[in-house]
DNA sequence: CGCGCTGTATTATGTCACTGATGCACCTTG
DNA sequence: CAAGGTGCATCAGTGACATAATACAGCGCG
């Protein structure tokens, strides 16, 4: 028996993503830190720092070096472009073809909203 | 760095159950064997049994010793179902929330079909 | 300066999913 | 019975993931 259950840092990469396109964390404002979001979470300091690593390289976050990191302006809206780009090329064709194969009606969908 | 990658017998799990469902491997039909379907996708065995365990204890398939393993009767719709109802109650919600945070209309995407 | 807060590098440890190589038990066929 | 096919159990190796314990460097404030 296994669990395929996703790593940690991945939800937590996902769960500040989400917060930055709706402004949880605005622009300019800074994310918790490390150890505050660490303790808010129940996980490791330094896993929470993994999750900050990939914003940070992608350029959304910006670190001053003893303070904090920082939303970078635009960030948001650049997270969504990027995020919504991803879906509709590789996640959407994959779930179309599934959801046909399931037989699944798309009217039925948005039905009950 | 990381990979995080769908582990590979989730993957020919995910196939060979579209492949039922899609009448590729028909009710009553053998599956290909363990070291058949192996050969064929570039896995190991064992592999691929872990991914055909999965059937066999969902009663979806019928193991006949030293023989193979058979398509129970029902299986196809069976598996539409299941998958289906796990589609519409656990994916759709949450993909519901994330397009409308990246701002995609569902009805547009499913409209142009 | 001194204290406390930031992020980060280092090292080490432990766990677990995943994958793989080997051998065995079972069945069918000749 | 012998041969070749089946699934399956056993054991082992690998790497990702998470946690831990420190330590260090930079900044702000009193």
């Amino acid at each position: 028996m296994t669990q395929q259950s996703r790593p940690v840092y991945l939800k937590l990469r996902d769960q500040i993503a989400a917060a930055i396109i709706e402004g949880v964390y605005a622009e300019g404002e800074m994310l918790p830190s490390v150890r505050a979001f660490a303790a808010e979470q129940g996980a490791n300091p330094l896993t929470v720092a993994k999750a900050y690593q990939q914003f940070q390289t992608d350029g959304l976050v910006e670190v001053q070096r003893g303070v904090g990191m920082y939303v970078v302006p635009g960030a948001a809206e650049k997270l969504r472009r990027s995020e919504r780009e991803q879906f509709l090329a590789t996640e959407w064709p994959e779930l179309r073809t599934r959801m046909k194969r399931l037989g699944i009606d798309p009217a039925e969908l948005l039905a009950h909203n």
